[in-house]
Order: C-alpha cells, then structure tokens, then sequence
DNA sequence: CTGTTAGCGCATTCAA
DNA sequence: TTGAATGCGCTAACAG
C-alpha cells in the first residue's frame, strides 16, 4: 500500500536501521549512505508511518484537549490560543467534548491512557477522584484550564475577586437593586467557577451594604437566548432591578435583547455587566470583565508542552489577570 | 507500565488470542471463559491500547479536520457541527488549522497519509494538483466544506447565487450606488468562494442594469478590524455609497461600527447586508445571508464517515439552502 | 472452542 | 559505520 521504511532501504541499498538512523538521527551515518538514503525517501516520498513510529516509540505526539460547552464563545477563543502554539510544534491536537455527564465520563475513562494521547488539556471541568485515579497511575501529564484541583497545575483567574470587583463599581455607580444572571450553581459537569462568580457577588453586596434578594438572583446556561429568558422574566418583576451581572458576555446580551423588546434603555434604566470580554462585547459596547481567554489556552498548552518534554518539570499553577472593561453598558441609575 | 492484553490473559488464565475475540467479538467464546476474560478486563481497568491496535488494524480511528482561518466564527460553526456528529461516533477528531501557505503546504504533505488518519475533511482550501495526488495515492476518503474539486465529494452552497440575490434584493429596494467589500481574490490558501463571492455581486449588478464602479470595490480580511477600516475608507469617499453587500458578518459589523463612528446611519443612511448569518447577526439585527453552516459541518462528517465505512460508497455532492435573512440594516435609501 | 504464532512499521539493541 | 534481530501491543490466521 504506502511505502514502508523496508521499501526505503531496498531503494537506497542499506539496512532499515540505517534508514531509521538518518531519519532520527539517532546515530552517526557516512555522508555518502546519507545521501543515497535521503535520495530514496525523496523519491518514494517517504513518511514514516505514524501508527508504527507511535507503537515502537510508546509516544503519541498528540494531546487532548478536552472542553465542555463547546458552544461558548469562550472555550472557542481559548481553543484558538491552544492552536495558535501547536502549530508551532510537532504536536497534534485530539479534540474531545463534553456536553454531558456520561459523555464526560467516557472521555475521562478512555482517553487518559497511554498509547492514546501524551498529554491532557482539560478546560472548566473540575475532576472526580476517579478520573484523577486514572490520570495519575496512567501518569499522563495533565493541565487545568479554568478549574482546579489540589493535585494538578492549571491557568486560573481569580473568579471571586474580579466578579465581587465588578459588583462594587455597579455599587459606586448608585446602584442598589443588583441582579445576579448566571449558570446553575451545581453544574453538572462539575465546575467550580460559576460558584466562585456567585460568591464575588455576594461578597460585593455585603461590602457595599446591599442585600442580597432572592429574586434577583436568576440562572440559566449560557446562551444567549437563555439570557433572553431569563432577562425576561428579571425585568418584568415588580421589583425590577437597575443593575444587573451577567456570569458572561452571551448571557448579558440576551438580557440586553429583552430590555430592548421591552423597551427599557439600556444604560439608561439598566446597567448591565457582562463576563469574558468576547469579540462581540466590543461590538455591543457591552461593559465587562476581560479575562484573557486565548492567553489562558496559550499558557495551558505551553505548561503542558514543558510538562510532557521535561521529566519532572515542576508545573506549578499560573494565575492570569483579569480587568473591567468599562464601555457603555453602565451608568448612574436614573440619570 | 500500562496493562495489556497479556496481563489480562494471563489474569484470566487464557491466551491472549481469546482476549482478543471477547474484545472484537471476532470469534465465538464459550461463555464461561468469556466471563473469566470480562472479570479480568474489569479487575485490571483494561483498555486496549490505542497505538497497537491501529497498527495491527491498519486503522487509525480518527480523521482529520484541516480548517484555514480558525479566527473566522462561520469555521467554528461547522466545526461544531462536526463535533456534535462525532461524539456519537468511535472516531476522534485531529484538528489542524491552517493560517498562511507553508502552514497548508505540510499539513497537505504530511497529514493524508496511511496509519495517519482514516479520513480528511477539508473546510474553505481548493486542492492544488499535488495535493490531491497525495490523497489520491493514499486513498485517503476526503470530503471538502465550501471548496470545490472536480474529483472530490464536497458539500457546497451557490455563492454566486446568493450573492446575486442579496445585491438584487438591495437594487430592488432603490440602491443605485452599492459598494461590494470583500476578501482578496487571490487568497493565498486558494479558495474560490471570494471570487464566486464578487461574481455574484457583479451578475446583480449587472442585471438591475448598475455600474460597478471601481472605488465600490474594497477587499480586507474578514475580520471586523478590517471592515472597520475598508468601511471607513469607502465611508468618507466622497461617492459614498447607500449600500454595502459584505462578504461575511464580521466584516459587515466592522463596516456598521464604522459608519457608527461617522454618524451615518443604519439603515437610513447606509444599508449593509452580510454573508453567513453567525450568532452575532442576529443580535446586530443584521440583514444576511444564512447558510447553514452547523449544517455544512454535519452533513460534511457524516458523508466522510459513509465513505469511510462504505466502501465504494458513492459520494456526490451536496448542494445546500441559502436564504435572505431580512433584519434591521437594510431599507430603501433616503428613507 | 481456544492457545500459539506471525506480522503490522518502526526504533533500537546487538553484532559485526 | 552498518546490517540483522528484537520488541512495542494488538489482531488475525493457523493449528489444535
């Protein structure tokens, strides 16, 4: 079928050792074998064959990369920064997502193994004690990408300080009457971070003196037709709130979509705070926190390129800054 | 290391040949021993690795997906399509994105090969003729999304079409002077839907009896920045235009956002259509055209699978639906 | 029905 | 400096 290293060294008239030597140069070969090698592989158009070359080295090349949600802006962006450094390397990239519990668990079960893949990705699922079992006797280097766990290195942002941030300048802004728009509490896929959002919430109320009301506080997934609903409902309550915090951009603009069908201007009778800093919040002007996602994928695949090339690399955890953007979705309530 | 089949044979008290066949079903086991076999496989948390099976099999299980232009939202929503295809599938996915012409160049000499993956899709890149000797001589099963190759099955829309249409739709609203903007013709990456793209503009023009003037021709990436400034320059020209047919959402929002900056309106003062209908389009109330580019994904996936599974299996081309999206960004001038 | 063996394509060790 | 032999883990053909 396709050529094979055999093919190579009948051509050239050597050994396959001695082909696989120039090819690796894993030992030292005459200038002459040399060339009459690299003339056979050239003209068979040689390639080592992957599925061999993986056997005999106990290598992969290739790492997981393994994200939740895949319909968010977010993991896309992060995902692009992931690619932008693997391009770079001799690296492929396995992709794998996760919409639901047992499509986690299959990915968890499976694809940690040697011979699969050398390294792992993972981006915003917090892991079982069975899945980091199986990561660790498989000892396949692993990084955290927006979550965390005692065990492994990951690239984190401090979700707590910068929502309860965001809340306080809504606070400094006159605002009392701040809702809270965000994922449910108890993801089922296990994240950890739309519980540390919430948390910075509260944390902004009470440092502001402002109560925090069950009604204002409302979830969804976030999508933006989510946002919609969920906008819907919030802004229709007789207690309509002059703020509100959105856990992230495509969740905001759902909320912004249905103050404008229901015809309350937006920052004008509601301020709204959004969470990401995607490419679209630019455009809808939409005041939020910047986390710098295509970074955190960068420095993820980094930490774990450096984890997999270098034998005990102490990978240690990266925390990444984040930053209110403020445009024109925020302003004084009644003004 | 890891375990193998020979532990499990040896837990099981078989050879490893047996193990084998309760894996594969390849061959009839009596079901005491297929027992012993199932208990040892539980036990020892046995999972066959990867690397020696698709070396054994001649398969890789995966297939690659060769994207250009990773930063474009259209390209994630096929991938998405793709994904959601495939996680119903024992295929794993090898993404490689391809941003400049090296980049495809050893993506297109190296990936198409034997015990590389069992399968190519191809989003938006036209094969050059050592391309597709590569993947013919591997017999690589390939499928190309919005490209077009006489001797490859591929899912395609009429861009000229459309196009077409947009621009009549906007003649017929009362726009005389409408302005195309665009990618490059030449695109470095060789893909043709640009030019199918300005064609179609050209045929509308044409047949509401329009002039195409050349200062209404204006080309940047689709990016947003770049509409910004493409629209900036067409904006302050003094033939200003009415209206504007751009080649992709991303453009037609940086050519809104521009207009925006000068205080021109939309649409009472320019009318601006897109080309793709991403998520973004809807919340700009953007006019444009829908393609159904989850869909692209889905329908280019599954095709691949059929042909890989299939053998002989006769995979034509799939043509699929354009329509007009009416929203908010374009009425008759001077309204 | 089941154990043993050959071979997938390669890197590498052992001899020469 | 190089060729030949061994083994990576598995499937499948072969032999019992």
């Amino acid at each position: 079928m396709s050529n094979t290293i055999h093919d190579v060294a009948r051509q050239a008239g050597v050994g396959i050792g001695t082909v696989s030597s120039v090819l690796n140069n894993s030992r030292p070969v005459s200038q002459a074998t040399r060339e009459k090698v690299l003339a056979a592989i050239d003209k068979l158009d040689f390639i080592p064959n992957s599925s061999g070359r993986r056997l005999s080295m106990g290598r992969t090349d290739s790492i997981a990369v393994i994200i939740p949600y895949f319909t968010s802006v977010a993991q896309i962006e992060r995902l692009r920064g992931v690619m932008s450094v693997i391009v770079e390397s001799d690296y492929d990239i396995n992709l794998f997502t996760v919409e639901n519990a047992p499509q986690r668990d299959k990915v968890f079960q499976t694809v940690p193994r040697r011979g699969r893949v050398d390294g792992l990705l993972i981006f915003s699922l917090n892991m079982r004690d069975k899945d980091l079992k199986q990561i660790q006797q498989g000892k396949i280097p692993t990084v955290l990408v927006e979550s965390f766990h005692p065990e492994l290195p990951n690239i984190y942002i401090d979700d707590i300080a910068a929502t309860r941030k965001a809340v306080e300048y809504l606070a400094d802004l006159g605002h009392q009457n701040i809702a809270y728009v965000g994922d449910v509490l108890e993801d089922p896929l296990g994240s950890s971070f739309n519980q540390n959002r919430y948390l910075g919430y509260c944390q902004g109320m009470e440092n502001k003196g402002l109560h925090v009301h069950p009604s204002f506080y409302r979830v969804g997934w976030h999508r933006r037709a989510k946002g919609y609903q969920v906008g819907m409902k919030l802004l229709k309550q007789t207690n309509r709130p002059t703020a509100i915090f959105a856990f992230c951009d495509e969740l905001a603009l759902g909320v912004i979509e249905a103050a404008r069908e229901l015809e309350i201007n937006v920052p004008s009778d509601l301020s709204v705070i959004g969470y990401d800093d995607i490419e679209l919040a630019h455009f809808a002007q939409l005041t939020t926190v910047r986390q710098h996602l295509f970074e955190t994928g960068v420095q993820g695949v980094e930490l774990l390129l450096n984890t997999i090339d270098t034998p005990n690399y102490n990978a240690g955890s990266i925390q990444l800054e984040t930053k209110l953007i403020v445009r024109q979705t925020t302003v004084s309530p009644n003004q």
